[in-house]
DNA sequence: CTTAGGCGTTTCACTGAGTGGAACGATCAG
DNA sequence: CTGATCGTTCCACTCAGTGAAACGCCTAAG
């Protein structure tokens, strides 16, 4: 484990999670293998500088990260400019749309409009690998050879019993997604649901992002749909590369 | 100053703001008054962490903060229960929505829905004065003594010329809101730009958040509007209570 | 062309900021 | 009552972090 102080409040800083919003000085600890006097003269500066709040009788998330979160360029560029657009999509087809951007092997999802069709769902912030992802393979299939061969190293685990987990297959598929000019995820994600989405290219002609519309398997028909998300694609692409 | 890792990591990080998306290494030295070594240092420390990235010959906040931003429970609760109520409050008033804590004498907007009807908005993630603002008076209004004391104490500054900007005026103000059930910004934090706010409140009864709807001066009308905000920050606040 | 200024980057002797084992009091469960 | 766990504090110790200085590169002005 790497020991300096930075390294370390960043450890603390990662511990807290969606299902783990108010951790005590042990529990921080524990998870950080830190040992407890360590941890507990860190939550407290953290603490004092906003990055960590007390509640009750544990630590959470403060608002300063909130508010720095808020300018993170990805979030307050790119989001906010989608955003209309990604609501007009949602509208007329219904679907869950989704923003993502490739960071290592993952994708990050950056911003979401419209419902949850599933309990467990997709969240801005969250992240899944790429390659059983649409935007993750529309992105991969406009990226450079380095992107690609990092994900195929990493490997390829299988999140479904559909997800791609050879790299023949995910080559085959990244080729087919360049020739479509969009691409599918076909329950390889999340079991029942589905997603058709397209790249979004920045002024400089780079994939930039993906987007996708998501939702149950059975609403999803990417004949209908493939020319909405390209379109709404596109207009994001250019009002990005226009602000 | 603050001579710790932790607090000069923060002040670096809090050197990035909405007009200084990337900055080098030089610059932030001299933003936060640190040694350019020791910026240079930390700056190179906190990208391979991902708290920043490397974007041209600088460097600008990173996908971590992003990440880490959207868990903050301000944001990952009661922002996203939020936001269906606020979005049906914008398609019947055509206002802009917003949704807002006190933190210290200023509000943080939490989230924020609808048009902004100015080239300079209001942000999510942004700060404005307590005083001066529809959602700070409401919150003030039903928080405790400490909290008015501290923003009088910390003086009334105005930020447009009709700013609340004595104690009296304040103190009258928050009187008639709690009179009122519901209160107002009259071009009090903008020029041109009107609200009416309402409470809400958690399931402690403390005040929690305020909630506005917020335009063009002619197009605010409380007689009109005040019901519909009122009702919406009550089932925001129901709807956090039971989540 | 030359010079000056500013940039990002590197080096290393120095020291005090940060450390963590140990101890303590409070609380809770058996 | 006992044992386990929590959050908190103390302090001798040491090495992580520091910043002045130097360097090469680039740009703008004269």
């Amino acid at each position: 484990m790497d020991d300096s102080v930075i390294a370390r409040a960043v450890s603390i800083v990662r511990t807290f999670d969606a299902r783990h919003q108010v951790l005590g000085v042990s529990e921080v600890a524990r998870r950080t293998n830190l040992p407890k006097a360590t941890a507990h003269r860190m939550l407290r500066e953290l603490a004092v500088h906003r990055v960590l709040e007390r509640s009750g009788s544990g630590y959470r998330l403060g608002l300063l990260l909130f508010e720095v979160g808020a300018l993170v360029p990805v979030h307050h560029t790119i989001a906010a400019t989608a955003r209309p657009v990604m609501t007009d999509l949602r509208d007329t087809t219904r679907g869950r749309i989704h923003l993502a951007v490739l960071d290592g092997t993952e994708v990050v999802y950056v911003e979401i409009v419209g419902e949850a069709h599933t309990p467990i769902a997709s969240r801005v912030g969250g992240r899944l690998p790429a390659h059983a992802t649409g935007v993750g393979k529309v992105i991969l299939a406009h990226s450079g050879p380095a992107a690609i061969e990092s994900v195929i190293a990493t490997g390829l685990p299988r999140i479904t019993a559909r997800t791609l987990h050879t790299p023949g297959a995910l080559m085959r598929e990244l080729e087919a997604i360049r020739s479509d000019g969009q691409g599918y995820d076909r329950e390889e994600s999340h079991v029942g649901i589905s997603c058709v989405a397209a790249p979004i290219f920045g002024a400089d002609g780079n994939v930039l992002a993906g987007l996708s519309i998501t939702g149950p398997t059975r609403m999803i028909d990417p004949d209908r749909m493939g020319l909405a998300v390209r379109t709404a694609a596109r207009t994001i692409g250019r009002q990005v590369a226009g602000s």
